[in-house]
Parts: structure tokens; sequence; C-alpha cells
DNA sequence: CACTATAG
DNA sequence: CTATAGTGG
């Protein structure tokens, strides 16, 4: 879910060429949930091999994966660790919100109601363990970073920004600015058409980039700051915010008071445990355990696992292959090696 | 999501 | 060339 910071700043939309020979931190658990909730056929099926593994991921990380790195982008794929204690409660939700999602996809699918089957479907996408392990084994063989988090992705991602070992993070949230990231990049993992949810139309879905240092002078504040008014809109630490509070407002209170703890002083918010969700933010548990080099392809290792073990078409993964060998090609010629190898 | 085929 | 329908696994 993330912080829901929408409308408060204006992206920069970017096209793939301008993040030519970048790395770019992804948000894994992000990038695999909106796979695993978009790849579905009408009835709301994932796309499954013979014995039922789920493979909805494994087709959105190969072309994907292929489509970035023809445009001379190293996607690195950071996953996430425990989740914190803080976020304990969040995580029992949503499985149980998953689960009743499940429920209701069912019954959409015996009244025949296809379309709420869908929305359904999408709603009940969860992270097994045999997904995320057929996921690190894919991009294994195809020469990707795979870096482990100690806690959040999110952290993980933009402690690497921070410190230049990568250039953006890649995620949908808005989280990854709170833990410091200079550069987050919107909607690497989906472009194109897309259909609004419950509504019948469709928009062009283009990658934005949000800069921290012009995202935060705009709105006159810091990044403590941003921390605080999130806190009160509400995060995964403190779901659902300050009853009555939106990000407009919230913005207007850490402008008058200059943070939270005035606001409480003032009476202009309940008083409410946050330090520990502030200071989470501020210092996230982060490791610098991590290698980044990228790797040639196992080309036949990604044909073995995914047309052997996984129903994949040969020639669709061959294809796919070419694609990445092109873009590693062009890399060669155009950028500097140290930018992604 | 992306691929493939097909129609305009 | 773009748009859309159907499929992929």
């Amino acid at each position: 879910m993330g912080v829901q910071l929408s409308g408060l700043f204006e992206p920069k939309v970017v096209e793939f060429k301008e993040l030519a020979g970048k790395r770019i931190a992804i948000d894994a658990y992000n990038a695999l949930y909106q796979f695993l909730s978009i790849i579905r056929q009408p009835t709301g099926e994932p796309l499954m091999d013979r014995d039922g593994n789920v493979t909805s991921h494994l087709s959105g990380l190969l072309y994907r994966n292929a489509n970035l790195l023809e445009y001379g982008v190293l996607p690195v794929y950071v996953f996430d660790g425990a989740p914190p204690e803080l976020k304990k409660g969040v995580v029992e939700g949503r499985v149980d919100t998953r689960l009743k999602a499940e429920e209701r996809w069912k019954e959409a699918l015996a009244r025949g109601d296809l379309e709420e089957a869908r929305i359904q479907a999408q709603a009940s996408a969860r992270l097994s363990r045999g997904i995320l392990e057929d996921a690190k084994r894919l991009l294994g063989y195809m020469g990707i970073p795979v870096v482990q988090a100690p806690s959040e992705g999110e952290a993980q991602a933009a402690y690497m920004a921070g410190e230049k070992a990568v250039w953006a993070v890649g995620s949908q949230d808005f989280d990854s600015l709170l833990f410091g990231a200079p550069r987050l990049v919107r909607n690497i993992t989906i472009t194109g058409k897309r259909k609004l949810p419950r509504k019948n139309i469709y928009v062009n879905i283009v990658p934005e980039l949000f800069d921290s240092e012009t995202v935060l002078s705009d709105l006159g504040i810091t990044r403590e700051q941003l921390i605080d008014l999130s806190i009160l809109v509400g995060t995964d630490y403190n779901p659902g915010g300050v009853e009555g509070i939106g990000p407009k407002k919230a913005y207007k209170i850490i402008r008058e008071t200059g943070g939270i703890d005035v606001a409480v002083e003032k009476g202009l918010v309940r008083g409410f445990d946050y330090e520990p969700i502030k200071a989470f933010f501020m210092n996230p548990p982060v490791t610098d355990d991590y290698e980044l080099s990228w790797k040639a392809p196992d080309e036949e290792g990604v044909v073995d696992f995914l047309c052997g073990e996984r129903d994949f078409t040969e020639s669709r993964v061959r294809k796919a292959l070419e694609k990445i060998r092109a873009g590693i090609e062009k890399g060669r010629s155009q950028f500097s090696l140290d930018g992604w190898l």
C-alpha cells in the first residue's frame, strides 16, 4: 500500500531513454504484486504451468526486464526481509483482506460476473514462498542483481540510492522518499494503457520521476516534515492516519506548526505514539552487504527453467533473450560501463 | 504485463 | 502504422 501522497506534488514525466545507462533499485514485492494482479485471464485466473505453479510473475519479469535491458536500464531487485514489528498488524490485515477477496472472486465467478471476478481476483494476489523462490531463480539466470533487505525493501532501496549505488528507486509507493531516496521512478513496471478500477476509462501510463530535492523545495518542507505529514495521512505503520486528515489538510498543519509535536501541543491533533514511526522512517534497518555487479544471462538456464519446468513457449523466451543481448551490446557501446556493468 | 494475429 | 481481441502458462 504505502503512504497516499498523490496530488500533493507533480511528477516529471520521463521516457525510458532518459533512464538509459542507469541502475534502478526496484522494490521486488511491489513489482511482483503488480504482475500477479495484472497478468490474469478474463476469469481472474493467473497463468499457471501444468502442475499448477503460478507463472504470471515469471512472465512479467521476463518481458519487462527484457524491455528495460533493451533500453539500457539495469534493474536491481530488492526483496523484503522480516516485516518490522510496527507493521505486524497491517500484514495480518492484508492477508485477511486478500482471503476475503478470494472468496468474492469465487462467488462472482459462480454467478458469471466476469468483471467483478477479475477485480476480486486482482485483490486476492498473494506472494507465496514458491512464487518468491521462482522469481529469485529467474532473476539469477537472467544475471540481474538481487538484494536481500534486512527489513523493508523500500528502505534498503532508498539507502542504496542515497549511497549512489543505484540512480533511483523504482516503486509505485512514495515511501522511499520518506526513507530518504533522492529519486523515485513510478510506473517502471507498468506502462501502456490501463483500465481504471471500477470505471470504464483507460489511461496511458508513463514513467514518472520524482526528485526528492525538487519535491521538498516545491512544498517548502524538509524530509522530516514530509514524514510528519505522511504520519498524519497514514502509513503502513499507522494505517488510516489521523481521522479526518488527508494530504491537503496534513500539509497545511505541517506548514503552520512545523511538525507533529507542535501540532499536538497546540491541540490541532490528538496525541498519539508517532515517535517510533518517525524514528523508523529516519533510521530503518539497512545493510551494506549487497552485490550489484551485472552478469551475462545464463540463457540455457532461463530456457531450461521457463520452458522445461514452467511450460513457457521456447520461441517467445528466446526472443526475449535476444532483446536482452541487443540491449547489452548497445549498452557496451553507448554508456560508460561503470553505469551498470 | 507482453506477445501474436488480425482488421482497419 | 495503430487499435483491438485473444492468448500466454
